[in-house]
DNA sequence: CCGAACCTGTGT
DNA sequence: ACACAGGTTCGG
């Protein structure tokens, strides 16, 4: 469920809400959540810690107390509350106390050294945060090096950290680029675009709190409860058969790496051949 | 590269 | 009953 912009806003919030509180207890009721410590361990290590900072790389929330780090992936339905959900499968006893709701139980939580954490699983070998300010056109450049299809690299996590299927059928569309085009056969000038969609779409829906599809067990929420704003600002996920916001054409919906994939045909045409002349398709560009 | 698996729920 | 879901990993 959750991708870099879902996961922004909750740490976020849970910065405002528990930063410098003391964790007492912990209580874990899914024991798969924990990747490698047991229970006892993680109550041992954390409790009577103050929380000190909630960070993110790419999908990962990072809790940081002291020496030790929780490093939590909340993967398909994961999500932090204030209030028990239906399927709580932790509790951090701050106060207020959170609750780690899961429904199909994907979520993963790893305990790691604050020092090292950078260098060890999970996060090692994540590729750049696409908000750092590190994060330039040439780093783009060097993420786009290769044969395979866009909207596989940009999903790709050891080569860009956060964007997951939602956001990459958003940015592709944006940046007017067919999610199947080579990633090396970009041009300077599309590659200047694609950083910027980049940027702006993510951008866009952290403002927006993120993208709320549904309202089924599991949906993303924020921490007090609420659904993001995003999904209404969607100009392609989900929507095969309206038409494109930009220029009118039906939006496609392909199955590509396994994924669902959405584009407009016509704004993101396949063949690149018509970008680089600049000729035969006079689409006009979503604005 | 693809599909299956991990789980549960929802929508057709 | 069956397909499908924001993620990742594994095996063929």
């Amino acid at each position: 469920m959750p991708e870099l912009p879902e996961v922004e806003t909750i740490r976020r919030d849970l910065e405002r809400v528990l930063c410098g509180r003391v964790l007492e207890r912990v209580e874990v009721h899914e024991p798969r959540l924990l990747q490698n410590v047991t229970p006892a361990e993680l109550t041992a290590a954390l409790s009577g810690r103050r929380l000190e900072a909630v960070a993110r790389r790419g999908k990962f929330l990072i809790f940081v107390f002291g020496a030790h780090s929780a490093v939590v992936h909340l993967r398909m339905s994961g999500w932090f509350a204030l209030r028990p959900g239906g399927h709580t499968r932790m509790v951090w006893h701050f106060r207020p106390p959170l609750y780690f709701d899961d429904v199909r139980r994907f979520g993963t939580l790893h305990l790691v050294s604050s020092a090292a954490r950078a260098r060890r699983p999970p996060l090692a070998g994540l590729g750049p945060e696409p908000l750092d300010e590190g994060f330039t056109v040439e780093v783009l450049a060097r993420v786009c090096r290769g044969r395979r299809p866009l909207k596989n690299v940009l999903m790709d996590q050891t080569r860009l950290a956060g964007i997951g299927n939602i956001y990459a059928c958003e940015i592709l569309h944006r940046a007017g680029l067919h999610p199947g085009r080579p990633a090396q056969t970009l041009t300077q000038t599309e590659l200047e675009g694609l950083h910027r969609a980049i940027r702006e779409v993510l951008d866009e829906a952290i403002a927006w709190q993120g993208s709320t599809l549904g309202s089924a067990a599991g949906d993303y929420r924020t921490l007090s409860g609420a659904r993001g704003g995003f999904q209404d600002r969607f100009r392609v996920y989900a929507r095969a058969g309206a038409p494109c916001r930009g220029c009118g054409t039906a939006i496609l919906g392909e199955r590509l790496a396994g994924r669902s994939t959405y584009f407009c045909p016509r704004c993101q045409p396949a063949r690149q051949a018509a970008a680089l002349r600049g000729r035969a398709c006079s689409r006009s560009r979503a604005r």
